[in-house]
Formats: structure tokens, C-alpha cells, sequence
DNA sequence: CCAAATTATGAGTCGTCACTCATGTTGTCA
DNA sequence: TGACAACATGAGTGACGACTCATAATTTGG
């Protein structure tokens, strides 16, 4: 666990990288420039590298902390919410990919050009306590399985981005998809 | 109509060029390079940029053939298929997109990057049978409409690409899709 | 078979982008 | 507070890709 503890102004700077990356990349998508990003961080282009080496090690940090936060709304969600606690996530997702190209692009690349291990932040134990409170509730059928929802999500969220989907088109398409879930 | 009938040998190469594109395109995304297109297609990257002055119009190109393409496909299913047959052209698209990068890409700039007229080529009207033909027999809900069934197509086909869609699960996601249009 | 127009060629231009490094700046700790 | 290590800076580098254009090769109508 190499974590040295960074300086101040580092782990400033840090912060700022990646919430002005998140930014960008939603905005210009992930082919976005890391000169960019820097401009809108306020520190200068070696900055960035200093702390991300590679373009990719910037995707994958911004991945890692969208995982961790979905995650994070995922168990909040299991724990308070009712049965069809897993709807609301799915919808609550698929709306935040209609506004923000980062999520969508990041999943997009899932595997290939950045290296996420899916497993990390317990994203699939948290949906996987969604599903099966569902399940146990008979809100979805006993024979979804929760790679079957993971795809469902991915493809929603990829479809969010298309071209004409409309608010009101987005949310009858996210119910035609949860209906298919149901008994 | 701008069409004073092209030279025999530049018809050949344009021809070639295309299905080198969508080669290339399938294999490596939209990204590949101009060059790498000339290669595969035998002829000097002059040659793509005199019959496409503009990448983009190589990828409308392509679109406009996929389209048709699709559209043909839907108008037999349209005539000779069952009442089930808008399942099957849903299954079919997607397992195309799965092995070729190329529609999904294009799916995917609809719009944005690719100036694509989306009424061209009648491959609305022919979804527009195949569903209406569905929903007549009863396999598809009466409220299910034409725009939700391209979003959910769109959708699947991204996903399709997505990293880790076996096809055992790409089966099993286009179900949960069909799923959720049936009554 | 022969011009004249059309098309093909491919080395070169221009712009962009990820990434580097010598130099200057700042935080930290004794 | 001083001194050293950690960090920031930003002009520069190399690679790559879309696109151009002067020149050469084909096609075609007469």
C-alpha cells in the first residue's frame, strides 16, 4: 500500500484534476484534451501528469469514484428503500447518464481502454442487495439474474446519450425496460 | 441529381472503398484511420478522399447502405415473417451489432457526427409494419410505441459491445428486453 | 487509335494531442 | 528559520491523422 502521504497542496491539486476531468468529459466527452482539463483545473499541464501518468489513469481514477459513489447510493438505497428500491436506482442512474457523457463513455470503455476491476467498491454486492430484495418481494421475476440487470443498466445508459432521446422518450423506454423485469 | 454516370474504374474503387471502410470500421471503430481504409481497399488514400472529400461522408456513406440494408431485411420479415417477427428482426440487429463495431458507432453518432436523414431508406416504415403486425396478434402491448422500440434497439446494440456480453447473456439481456413489450 | 477529360497517386502540409524535462516554487520538519 | 525534498510549471517533442495538390495513369467518345 504505497500511500506515503501526499503534501497539501498536492492532494489539492488532486482534487481539483479530477473534479475539473469529471467535468470536461462530460461536457466533450473522453476524447476531451488533458490540456483541457488542466486549463479548467487552474494548474498547468505537467500537474496532471504528475499525479494521472497516462490518460488512462485518469479515466480510471474518475471510474473508481463513480463506482464508489454509485455504490454508496446503491446501499443507502437497499437500506432505507422499499422493495422497489432496484427501480429507483435504475431510473436514478439512466437519468445521470442522459446529462453526463463521462458515465456512459467510462462504461463504454469498461474493460478495454481503462482496466476497472468491476468488483471493487462493492457496486455488485450493493445491486445484488437491491435485486434480491426485489426478488423476495416479488417485484421482479425469480429467474432475473444480476448480470442480466447490469446489462440492462449499460444499455439504458448508453441509450440515454443516443440522439433523440427525449426526457419523456427516456422514461417510457426505462419503464418498457423495467417491465420486462416484472412478473 | 448530380449523377453524370462515374468511370468504370472509379464506380470499382468506390465500391471497394466501402466495403473496405466497413472492414476496417467493424474491426478497429470509426477511429481507424483514413490510411488504413486506402490499404485494405487497394488504393491510394487520394483515391478515399476524392469519392469522400470528408470522413463523415465515408460514415454517412456507410450508414445509408446499413440502413437500406436493415430496411430491406425488415420489409421481408414485414411480409413473409409471423406475428413474432419484430422479435426476430430485434435478435437479429442485435447479434449483428455484437460482431461489427461499425453499427453501433454509427448508432451511436446518429446525428451528432453522421448527418443521417433517419426517415431515408423506409427503415421506419418497415419497423412500423413489423410492430404493427405484433401488436395485432397480441404478442406486443397496444401502448408500446415505434420510438420506444428503436431507443430499446439502439440501446441493446450498445450494450452488446459492452465488455463482458457473453453471448449466453446477450441472449438472455434481449429477452428481458422482448420481455417487457409482450402484454 | 488519339486527344481531352476524368481519375489515381502518394509525398507533403497542418493541426492536435499525449507525454517529457529542465527549471522554478512551495510545503514540511528539524 | 533554513534546507531539502516534494511538487508545479509550460515550452518542447514525437507521433499520428485528416486532408491537399502537382503529377502520372486510365478511360472514353469520336
Amino acid at each position: 500500500m504505497p500511500e506515503p502521504t501526499l503534501r497539501a497542496d498536492a492532494r489539492r491539486n488532486r482534487a481539483r484534476i479530477l473534479a475539473a476531468a469529471v467535468e470536461v468529459f462530460d461536457e466533450h466527452g473522453t476524447s476531451a484534451s488533458t490540456e483541457e482539463v488542466a486549463r479548467r483545473a487552474g494548474v498547468a499541464i505537467g500537474t496532471v501528469f504528475r499525479h494521472f501518468p497516462t490518460k488512462a489513469d485518469l479515466l480510471t481514477a474518475i471510474m473508481k469514484d463513480l463506482q464508489g459513489g454509485l455504490a454508496v447510493r446503491a446501499g443507502t438505497l437497499a437500506a432505507e428503500g422499499g422493495p422497489t428500491a432496484l427501480f429507483t436506482f435504475f431510473a436514478e442512474v439512466v437519468e445521470r447518464a442522459a446529462g453526463a457523457r463521462t458515465v456512459v463513455h467510462l462504461l463504454a470503455a469498461g474493460g478495454t481502454d481503462v482496466g476497472v476491476d468491476h468488483q471493487v467498491a462493492g457496486l455488485g454486492e450493493a445491486l445484488d442487495a437491491l435485486l434480491t430484495r426485489a426478488r423476495e418481494a416479488g417485484v421482479v421475476r425469480a429467474e432475473v439474474r444480476l448480470d442480466e440487470v447490469v446489462a440492462l443498466l449499460t444499455a439504458a445508459c448508453h441509450g440515454a446519450l443516443a440522439a433523440g432521446w427525449t426526457p419523456d422518450l427516456r422514461h417510457r423506454a426505462v419503464a418498457r425496460l423495467l417491465d420486462g423485469l416484472r412478473p
